[in-house]
DNA sequence: TGCGTGCTTCTTTTT
DNA sequence: GAAGCACGCA
């Protein structure tokens, strides 16, 4: 074990023995740093310093994860486990928890994530009638999250004067109600929002001092990973804890810094030798990931942006290929160009599918690719996107376990009152809830009090209410004395849950039923990893873990040999041989709202500087020249960024387009049958991921139909009226209304569909585009 | 009470 | 291209 110190190159090596004092560690893409964090954790544990009070703060769980796994296979498993290690979020809940009541909370509070934050301050602008076009559920969170993240509790946003001139300039001026019901409202719930979870422990730190003195002293050595990703809450905390021992490490990498939308402030890291005075700092600047063409242009990146910490990074691997560029003419080109090249390396050069990474700047790129590998048959997974624990069947079990925990918890409630159905309608639900408002109590306690005279439900929607409580109730009875999976699968089963999915026997209903099987695998993991002698895993336990797992933390460590495809914000602190970014055009990256930003663009040049030194060994970077976005179909230029690059290194493969080189149909040939089945798959699909099939577009009788018939069709919202399966129909340049196939003749892509339109204004918009014929 | 339809809106990025 | 919402029809 004395030997790891001479596995570091000498400023790694500093990095790790330097224990005392504040540490900032400046490390750069691919340096090593994870390698240099858990060796100085390993390297205090040597020195003597007890594990428990060691305190590292990650990012992601994943991280926290593997980190703890590196640390185990050095110092091994038991000492490890004592390491306090996690995100900020995970570890001061914990901390919250413990000091709850000291907040007024209760130990077992909710916590809500970003859907149920939504869907009550939704319902407060509904509340309050505000007017929703300019009140929107989305702006109005960031608002609040971003006051948050700064301290501003509701209370204080409303004695804000510059918060509050800058909602009236722009035209919102409650928002400050807003925030204050909304806070009443979690509050009341006893439920806490992701930020509360940083601001709660900033106001427990503040005004409890006692409560901080026992965790200045409790932690004697704090790490930091990702330092540059910090907002102000995480770095008062930080801040605060590291105030006695002065011990603070924090690592990162300016240059990566991509979360300010997050609330995350690079001056942070910039501003460490303000804070910390006497601090020492390290820069790990060698590269062992990348070749040196690779680095040397993403160094060329990065030297446009002014605001940074000057290093200079540098490989001594081999100099490498050039950086690819390539220009398609469309965006389903660009799609079949990546995909050849990725089966040309695979066949050719006999490289695995998981050395290719497709990075793009958001999720709805992910389609075209999806596409043009499924066409080629290269497997390939998409990471990201709609989580596990996101899907409905969850949520709604989840609820109700939430519900059973705390029963202040009106969310979890309102969601599962009626589901699965008996018969508590929305009227109901509604009036309850209005009278629990009126009398400031949750929905729980207004359904425990409620005098008969006093609200207006009759008695039969009363015994319903009364007969779910009751249920409710006898689950709660049990959270101590039964163990967490056999009280989450009695849950399951009696709630009528499973029983409503099982009796479901269309293919979605089956995987919805599997979902439900694999979350109680998962509790039952969790039981079996948590319990010891003493104590049996219980339920709210489990809730404690599960509210702050993302669908990262839910792979499933198969050995997957598969193309990944993901953002680039995702792809951060990972590598790959191969890296395919794309769609690198002007207003999609560089985003159009950072055009006109300084700090918007720098932030999202560093986002490219993310993606380029993802790559090992190879790095293509694509653009089209035209592409759809929401049906339509807009012409591009490429990314002020692919200029940004030192031209040295880039090998610009925009040649003169070859028309006959890429196919203008959109989809292979395929057969009728193939072309039905999948829009039947995309319905499955999507009713797999929401709970409920997409809402069929399909004429109806009563209005003037038109028959039309078309060569190219795709559809919205699925599928064909095959069988039970309906559909509404898009004709290339933009949508002409919804419509029903009669019949469908030919090879794709020379498909003759026969269509109905209902749409008045249809008819001109078919024959002005001649690709349609009129039949009738 | 549920479901189909027409219209509107959405796109950053995620703990 | 996809999804949410309100309205209107059975």
């Amino acid at each position: 074990m004395q030997d790891y110190l001479n596995e570091l190159n000498p400023a790694q090596r500093e990095a790790v023995v330097n224990i005392n004092g504040p540490v900032l560690v400046i490390a750069g893409a691919g340096s090593g740093k994870t390698r240099v964090l858990t060796y100085r954790i390993a390297h205090l544990l040597e020195k003597g310093v007890k594990a428990y009070k060691i305190l590292s703060l990650t990012f992601t769980n994943k991280a926290a994860k593997e980190m703890k796994e590196r640390i185990a296979t050095i110092i091994g498993a038991e000492k490890a486990a004592s390491l306090w290690m996690g995100t900020f979020h995970s570890v001061f809940s914990k901390i919250l928890r413990i000091e709850a009541e000291s907040l007024g909370y209760p130990k077992n509070f909710t916590i809500y994530d970003a859907a149920d934050t939504k869907s009550i301050i939704k319902n407060i602008i509904k509340e309050l009638n505000l007017d929703d076009q300019k009140y929107k559920p989305n702006g109005v969170y960031a608002r609040i999250s971003n006051a948050k993240n700064n301290l501003i509790t509701a209370p204080a946003y409303e004695a804000n004067k510059q918060a509050r001139f800058n909602d009236d300039q722009s035209g919102t001026p409650e928002i400050y109600r807003i925030y204050k019901i909304y806070s009443q409202r979690c509050k009341k719930s006893g439920a806490m929002d992701f930020d509360d979870l940083l601001l709660q422990t900033n106001i427990l730190f503040k005004n409890h001092p006692k409560v901080l003195a026992k965790y200045q002293a409790k932690f004697d050595y704090i790490l930091v990973d990702e330092y540059q990703d910090t907002n102000f809450s995480q770095y008062l905390i930080v801040k605060k804890m590291a105030e006695v021992h002065k011990n603070l490490c924090v690592v990162g990498d300016d240059a990566q810094s991509i979360y300010s939308f997050r609330g995350a402030k690079i001056e942070n890291i910039l501003n460490f030798k303000k804070d910390y005075k006497n601090f020492k700092m390290f820069k790990l600047e060698q590269n062992y990931r990348s070749t040196q063409n690779i680095v040397d242009a993403a160094n060329s990146i990065i030297k446009k942006n002014k605001n940074q910490i000057p290093k200079a990074v540098f490989s001594k691997n081999e100099e490498g290929n050039k950086i690819n560029v390539i220009e398609s003419l469309t965006d389903n080109e660009e799609g079949f160009a990546i995909a050849t090249r990725i089966f040309d390396s695979v066949y050719t050069d006999h490289t695995e599918y998981k050395d290719h990474a497709i990075l793009y700047r958001t999720n709805a790129q992910s389609r075209v690719f999806e596409e043009s590998l499924r066409k080629r048959n290269i497997p390939y997974k998409i990471y990201g996107g709609l989580s596990f624990y996101q899907r409905k069947e969850i949520k709604d079990l989840l609820a109700y376990y939430k519900l059973v925990v705390n029963k202040q918890d009106d969310e979890s409630l309102k969601r599962i009152i009626n589901y699965p159905k008996r018969g508590i309608g929305q009227t109901t639900v509604d009036r309850l809830a209005e009278y629990a408002r009126e009398k400031d109590l949750s929905i729980w306690d207004a359904i425990i009090n409620i005098p008969t005279s006093n609200i207006n439900l009759n008695s039969g929607a009363l015994n319903k209410i009364y007969g779910f409580a009751e249920m409710i109730n006898e689950f709660t009875a049990k959270l101590y004395t039964t163990e967490a999976y056999n009280l989450a699968k009695e849950i399951a089963s009696t709630s009528g849950i499973t029983h409503d999915l099982f009796k479901d026997k269309a293919p979605e209903g089956v995987v919805r039923h599997e979902n439900v099987q694999e979350l109680l695998n998962g509790i039952m993991e969790f039981s079996t990893n948590n319990e010891n002698e003493e104590t049996t895993v219980s339920l709210d336990m489990y809730l404690e873990d599960v509210s702050l797992l993302t669908n990262q933390d839910n792979e499933k460590e198969e050995d997957l040999n598969k193309v990944i495809l993901m953002t680039i914000h995702s792809s951060k602190g990972l590598e790959f041989k191969n890296v395919y970014l794309v769609g690198v055009e002007e207003k999609l990256f560089p985003g159009e709202r950072s055009a006109n930003s300084t700090s918007e663009l720098e932030e999202e040049r560093r986002l490219f500087y993310v993606a380029v030194t993802r790559a090992e060994k190879d790095l293509v970077v694509s653009y089209a020249r035209q592409r759809y976005k929401w049906g339509q179909l807009h012409d591009c230029i490429p990314s002020r960024f692919i200029k940004d690059i030192d031209p040295s290194y880039v090998d610009f493969n925009v040649k003169e387009q070859d028309d006959t080189l890429f196919p203008t149909e959109r989809e292979k040939p395929q057969t009728k049958k193939d072309y039905i089945n999948k829009f039947a798959q995309n319905r499955t699909k999507k009713k797999e991921q929401k709970g409920t099939a997409p809402q069929a577009r399909i004429g109806s009788a009563g209005k003037k139909l038109i028959k039309a018939t078309t060569n190219t069709t795709t559809s919205q919202n699925t599928a064909i009226d095959n069988k039970d399966v309906k559909v509404g129909i898009r004709v290339e340049h933009g949508r002409f209304g919804y419509g029903k196939v009669l019949q469908i003749d030919g090879e794709f892509p020379n498909v003759k569909a026969t269509i109905e339109f209902r749409n008045h204004g249809v008819k001109q918009l078919l024959l002005k585009f001649a690709k349609l014929k009129v039949v009738e």
